[in-house]
DNA sequence: ACTCAACATGTTTGTTCTTACATGTCTATT
DNA sequence: AATAGACATGTAAGAACAAACATGTTGAGT
């Protein structure tokens, strides 16, 4: 249940309504913990009910921004010290790697072609991300600088996955009875 | 709804009981996707009764050993070809990186040196399973390559990942108003 | 004045996954 | 013969998540 704390944390960083936070959810946690406005909006009115966050009044189209409160920001802190590291994957690619002796060697080469050349965009895609905060562009708040570690993760999972990808090809299939 | 593609594949490897499968998900899936044997058994029940696979005559207490039929072979291969691959990460380790920034310095250094630990301790165990592959211990079935190549998956994500909690040290936090 | 696109917020329904509960069997030891 | 521990299989309740449905508002352009 790391939504909760997601939100608690993008609060922590700066208030926002329910809209707000769907967005910079999907901006900046998109790829590491994705999240459907149903379910954020859902948790925002728990999180409220139990007073880790708060709403000033309605603005326009009854938008409700809300801010961490003191006990929010308790808890959050609460889980990022003392709560134990989930260390869960659940990576659809390497399952799927476990079976690839039932696929057909050309089947197998697009499917690794294709695997490669998502991670790497991937990881480009991120490489430029840092770049611009180390050119300076973002600023350099603690938030900034948090978020350039968790780009930095970013394209080194996504290079490790592309050169896995590459690397797979070169695995040649197990000749029928050595 | 991988968990359901993940039996098939295990039982095209061989047959075997909820059981047998709830260990083998465990040690062989442990990592990259979790699963208890509630969810397993169920999820056996209802690919029983879709015909994917079948149970042969009950054995000692009550144990089903399923294998799987000719449509759960057609449908395991049209998830593997046809079927588009679930990019989706859920890092818990990643989404916590963003707020290293609420974290005291030694706070910090304490988690990361915990985190650096634990992915380079699960790198390791991995990189032995691939050496004993290597070595011939488990033969040279298409099976055992197609895990290597996972296993080879694995080694490379968590060595990357305590590669950067071993960066992250060396990233220093933002001083207050630069 | 009208209309379209983007803004903004929800509810409903169904699936997946986890936790806790519950039961019964076989084997080896005492 | 009793019993403890590993084997083996399930059900029930609830949390988390996804997909689809539903509604209303505002601003910009025509």
């Amino acid at each position: 249940m790391s939504l909760r704390h997601g939100l608690l944390g993008l609060l922590a960083g700066e208030p926002g309504s329910g809209y707000d936070l769907t967005r910079r959810f999907e901006e900046t946690l998109g790829s590491i913990w994705p999240a459907k406005h149903p379910q954020i909006y859902s948790e925002l009115t728990r999180l409220a009910a139990e007073g880790l966050i708060e709403a000033e009044a309605e603005g326009p189209r009854r938008r409700k921004e809300y801010r961490i409160t003191d006990a929010g920001m308790t808890e959050l802190r609460r889980w990022l010290v003392d709560v134990e590291v989930d260390h869960t994957m659940r990576l659809d690619p390497l399952l799927r790697s476990l079976f690839f002796w039932l696929m057909e060697p050309q089947e197998l080469k697009a499917h690794l072609d294709k695997e490669a050349r998502f991670y790497r965009e991937k990881a480009e895609l991120y490489r430029g991300s840092a770049a611009a905060k180390d050119r300076g562009d973002f600023g350099d708040s603690p938030q900034t600088r948090a978020m350039r570690v968790t780009i930095e993760a970013a394209v080194r999972l996504y290079d490790a996955l592309a050169d896995w990808a590459e690397w797979a090809q070169t695995v040649p299939p197990a000749k029928p009875k050595p």
